[in-house]
DNA sequence: GTCTATAAATAGATAGAC
DNA sequence: GTCTATCTATTTATAGAC
């Protein structure tokens, strides 16, 4: 069945299908290895496709790479649009860290993803971070200081309290190796919500 | 001059030059991209040397990155090493606190190097994660139950305080560019220590 | 000790059959 | 769409001259 004359055709089942496969597969081995630690060949087998194949859908690796990155990193960023000048400070900014600390549990893939990006010199997403991260952290810092001149919470640093939420939650996913180790048995998320939820309590309240 | 038959002869003055230029090129780079993202030839010219001379100082790749590493392993857990359990404890806290930030300041590039070793699963320092490591945390957490239960500081949980003094300090040194790309003219470590402290003090005064 | 040359393996990407 | 075969470049490591 053909609808219409339009030269670009939809995607068949079994191209959406290998397209899903094939992003899975490049987001657990380049969250894995980093960008240049990782083959192509690797992501193919997990993708449970041939080289050549996956070459078929995308032109190449750091074609894979960018589309991966670029689609995250908005999803990344949710957390904290959803942060409300208008809600009730303290509950708002622990409403943050508790979002965050599920994308740990949840997505830890990602969150790697990014930090290897990052502790490599973020050579994909520099404009990106001082673009359109900047912008968005700058007018939550706004939000933030306002908060702060009320009395609602502390006088702390914005820009530090954003950046210590940031790696308070992303070491349980970024450094799971470590954190597991060290526990033992202990699951890392059985505590660490009331850890960081305590933290936060004590940091700001007035 | 010749001292004994001995066959084992001791490094001469080249030797030792060489030696100390490679592993500060080796830290450089595998801090950079990561163990599998680096390349031997990046090395010997950062290092000033050839490849195949490179290679007749170290066996190969993987020899200078499990030296680098477990040579610097002692190096990063003196900070909490020195935590003393008779010293005053908010203090002797906030201490290990400013000791581990000074190594992020200082050493960046020794953090990073870790970091990209832990996010990639710690292939080759997985034995000292659950072995030496888990060892002294579960030790300095001893002490910091002692000090709840004498009411010294708040009651927190002692593994995850330790994780939260991790994950502040090293994320100033690992995620150096976001941090900086945020905070635009402002130097991180200006305001960091203060944030910190602050941060601590909160959390832990009875 | 340091070099050139090179072996051997791997990686990214393409050609062309089916 | 998927495969085999292959090209080209890169990478780890070694051989052997100087």
């Amino acid at each position: 069945m053909s609808f219409g004359s339009k030269p670009e055709r939809p995607e068949t089942r079994i191209q959406q299908r290998n397209r899903v496969a094939i992003r899975a597969a490049a987001l657990k081995v380049f969250s894995t290895f980093g960008y240049r630690g990782s083959t192509v060949d690797q992501i193919a087998t997990e993708a449970g496709l041939s080289k050549p194949n996956l070459l078929y859908y995308f032109p190449s690796k750091e074609a894979i790479y960018r589309e991966l990155l670029e689609t995250l990193l908005e999803t990344w960023l949710d957390p904290l649009n959803e942060m409300d000048a208008d809600g009730e400070p303290v509950e708002e900014l622990i409403g943050y860290v508790r979002r965050k600390l599920d994308m740990s549990r949840n997505f830890p893939r990602e969150s790697r993803l990014f930090a290897n990006e990052i502790i490599q010199g973020a050579p994909q997403i520099e404009t990106e971070l001082s673009g359109s991260l900047k912008q968005l952290v700058d007018e939550k810092c706004v939000v933030i200081r306002k908060w702060i001149a009320e009395g609602k919470i502390a006088d702390v640093h914005p820009h530090h309290l954003i950046f210590s939420i940031w790696s308070l939650t992303q070491h349980y996913a970024d450094f799971d190796v470590q954190v597991r180790a060290v526990l033992g048995k202990e699951d890392p998320f059985d505590n660490a919500e009331t850890y960081l939820t305590q933290l936060f309590t004590r940091l700001l309240r007035v």
